[in-house]
DNA sequence: TCTGGGGTCCTAGGACCC
DNA sequence: TCTGGGGTCCTAGGACCC
């Protein structure tokens, strides 16, 4: 989907059509409706980036802020010196799954070999869908990429009347080379690029473009001259190997020539479920412990739902500490029976909390829960006793 | 002016077992 | 006189993705 949460705001407020928008940090800045007393008419105000101020980065930048440099991700602050007059809004998520069922629906009746990628992304398996009927009746036996071109536009179509939405489609051999076709030609594009076009299409693009490689090992890349997809099929499987180690180095050499067998997977069990928070300012573990021991339990508590909702029950409860200079620290611990309980879950964090040295201030906690399996498993009564909470956050412990 | 929240997968060492 | 060899589970951290 294109620029995903900005689209979706611009269809419940239309008149942001054509201006830099961006979605993201707390919920604070709703626009605020004014009613003209005498026409009756009412207007938004909306929240510029120039009047943020906190933690929060962009989940998505429309098309008009990206061209003043905001990107998805970034720090609000930085964002709001780059573009401070574009339209701040907060996101709201519970819309845009509802926009994300809506747009992958329409893509089931046409095609239904799904695999989920997250709110606003799938890979779809074009393999076995017929083309749409007049082209067919047209085309007769013709080019299998005529059939696939008449699909691809059947499914933006859908898209569209579903959402009102626009996507971008890249349609190749194999998932690794659609995902990077599919961002060719974006906003609502619609890209086919055969096993020839590689060189061409694929090769002249940074080595970043490759779903995979991220930011440390393009600048690990650099440093050893490699800038494109092209230069990474040229190097030497063997001398990738050496620098990167077997997995990462063949991968790489197989990416960067087009080559990657993956299936689409329509449907996979989650491994782990988790919540976390970053607190507005960095709190204390001794002089805060209060507050922290409240967002401690309902963190847990929170988790706890999650797991009675979706069914699931784990073993495995982690702990997630981020530390005001930004360190990161995870604890973990498995216990004999699988658990959706809060308390459990409270009780065997806290366990974790007391291994990790809290010399510094703390900036964001979260838990985790993983080794899951059917909470049918564990039965519904939860038999724990209450135990009396141990005081997590106490220094003197 | 620092950098969200929810995930997956990989690596690597140690414990433990046969 | 040199000290096997696999396999699985647990834990911590890191890279990456949407």
């Amino acid at each position: 989907m294109d620029a995903f949460y900005a689209s979706v705001e611009l269809q419940r407020y239309p008149e942001l059509a054509g201006l830099p928008v961006v979605v993201g940090g707390g919920r604070r800045h709703q626009p605020e409706e004014i009613v003209d007393r005498e026409t009756g008419r009412t207007t938004r105000r909306f929240a510029r980036l120039a009047d943020y101020a906190g933690r929060g980065v962009a989940t998505t930048a429309s098309y008009e802020a990206r061209a003043l440099g905001v990107h998805s991700a970034m720090g609000l602050m930085k964002a709001a010196r780059l573009a401070p007059e574009a339209i701040l809004l907060p996101a709201d998520f519970e819309t845009y799954r509802d926009y994300s069922r809506r747009f992958k629906s329409a893509v089931r009746t046409i095609a239904p070999q799904i695999e989920d990628r997250g709110i606003d992304e799938i890979y779809i398996d074009l393999t076995d869908v017929p083309a749409p009927g007049d082209v067919a009746a047209n085309a007769g036996a013709g080019e299998p990429w005529e059939r696939v071109r008449a699909v691809a536009q059947s499914i933006k179509a859908a898209v569209r009347t579903a959402t009102g939405l626009s996507c971008s489609i890249g349609v190749t051999q194999n998932k690794l080379l659609s995902k990077i076709a599919s961002e060719l030609d974006k906003p609502d594009g619609l890209t086919i690029l055969t096993a020839q076009d590689i060189a061409a299409r694929v090769w002249p693009l940074p080595a970043r473009k490759i779903n995979g490689i991220g930011p440390k090992t393009s600048a690990r890349l650099e440093t050893l001259g490699i800038r494109t997809i092209g230069e990474l099929a040229q190097a030497e499987r063997t001398w990738l190997i050496e620098h990167f180690g077997n997995a990462l180095g063949a991968w790489m050499h197989d990416a960067a020539h087009g080559r990657d067998e993956r299936p689409v997977v329509t449907y996979s069990e989650p491994k782990s479920i988790s919540r976390e928070t970053t607190f507005e300012r960095d709190l204390d573990a001794r002089r805060d412990r209060e507050a922290l021991s409240r967002i401690f339990t309902e963190l847990c508590a929170d988790l706890a739902e999650d797991l009675r909702r979706s069914g699931y029950a784990g073993k495995t409860i982690g702990l997630k500490l981020r530390f005001s200079d930004f360190r990161t620290v995870t604890r973990d611990q498995t216990i004999a029976v699988p658990t959706q309980d809060p308390r459990v879950i409270r009780r065997t964090a806290g366990e974790c909390l007391r291994r990790v040295a809290l010399d510094r201030r703390i900036r964001l906690l979260g838990v985790r829960i993983g080794t899951l399996g059917p909470a049918e498993s564990i039965g519904s009564a939860p038999t724990e006793v209450a135990e009396p909470t141990p005081s997590l956050f106490d220094p003197t412990e």
